[in-house]
DNA sequence: GGCACTCACATACTGCGAGTACGTACCCAG
DNA sequence: CTGGGTACGTACTCGCAGTATGTGAGTGCC
């Protein structure tokens, strides 16, 4: 639709090398069922919205569906992997040159993220469907390597500078949890009343948390008995 | 099915005050369904649970189950408040008894939030599908009354512990945050390999950012910049 | 530049599952 | 014991995911 009936009439590739028409073509009404999906999926969610409207509403049957898609499960997969894609890239632009000070990328990197979690596609489909529909497994596979894998660098850039020794799985943790605590409290601020001043709250939280941490680190202060003693206190 | 051909032949109420026998059977029926349901969620999930099946577990049929619920989302969330229900109770209970140090009830709850989440009914029905089910708004509603509740009760008494004065608002804030933060690390540690070494490691973690937080406490330090400001830094 | 081939769809159908309309037996009040 | 209402059971409808199969338009090959 975007390019039919060609100036010159071009044998072979349209625009992407290795592509002929029919592939072209093909990539479009793909790239129309994802868009829509995407849409109805933000709008209504996963189940109220069904596969007879999106194909509707990109004008064309359940044949194409099925062919380009293996289910409904499989465009979702499609959907959120884009998605996922988008929200990392602008949380990885917003990073760029605070290769300096780890605690203002940290503090960089949250606000990029607060911005992304307010977009409505990102919170209905990652965050709130994401995990039913694909089961926690699948859906951590995904996150591990877009957006948790930021927030896993930042953490590690944190923890490292002030010399601190952990092994991967710790900082796998610490990661987890910021990263759990990043999207509950962008949840709360993109359903929040005031969403800026909501958002204003989590950075001064988390924040202050932050500071906390840069004390401990910054005194060489380490880890509270448990983890290198292999036992907790067990009262 | 518990006490039927009682022996004196009561004409009134079997046990419960106020309620007929026809009322206690009633009661049992609907405590199967739920049951039963619960059982299916959590095995399968919402979606792939049928009513069919529960309603054939449960030994009634569909009328029974129309009768007593509005639906099969009404169904959920009388299985999703049970279940809620129980785990803030047995997080209440590892509470009592830590009046003294907040700190100590800090870990205390978390410890045995980390024991809640590891069921796997939790897991499922509360934090994997509750959101996408019940959508995020009465998925709120419903832990506002009960697990954030507790999470909401120890932070204030946290925060508090340094003649800290914070609004409501800002609670709910650092609530939310340490919510979420734990809810997901629950997630990687029922998930985990060796899940008993993962809740060691959150646990670490966690009473890591807490120490830090403790020593910001108690040297009086005051929130940074932003909130009391009224606005965040903007680079 | 014709021709077979296959890719990218369209059409028509099936089966399952949530929800509904209505019938009925049993309990309890009077 | 009798009317009424409650607590179900039965039989259906409708929507939706998935499937089987047809078809026409590019494309490689000679």
């Amino acid at each position: 639709m975007s390019k039919s009936s060609v100036s010159k009439l071009v044998p072979k590739v349209p625009s992407v090398p290795g592509a002929s028409r029919r592939a072209a073509y093909s990539a479009s009404t793909k790239r129309a069922l994802i868009d829509v999906a995407e849409q109805l999926f933000t709008d209504h969610g996963y189940a109220a919205a069904s596969l007879d409207q999106i194909v509707a509403g990109a004008q064309v049957t359940k044949g194409a569906l099925y062919h380009h898609f293996s289910g409904k499960q499989a465009l979702f997969e499609a959907v959120f992997e884009r998605v996922e894609s988008d929200a990392s890239k602008a949380v990885k632009k917003a990073l760029k040159g605070h290769r300096a000070d780890p605690w203002e990328k940290a503090l960089a990197g949250l606000r990029a993220f607060l911005e992304v979690v307010q977009e409505p596609r990102y919170r209905r489909i990652v965050i709130q469907e994401g995990p039913a529909v694909l089961g926690y497994e699948r859906y951590r596979e995904q996150e591990e390597r877009s957006t948790f894998a930021n927030v896993l660098e930042i953490v590690k850039s944190v923890l490292t500078a002030g010399d601190w020794e952990l092994d991967e799985e710790m900082q796998q943790t610490f990661a987890r949890i910021f990263f759990g605590a990043m999207s509950s409290a962008g949840e709360a601020v993109s359903s929040a009343d005031d969403p800026i001043a909501a958002a204003v709250r989590v950075e001064t939280a988390i924040g202050f948390i932050l500071s906390g941490f840069q004390v401990l680190v910054e005194n060489d202060v380490t880890l509270p008995n448990a983890f290198t003693e292999g036992d907790a206190a067990t009262s």
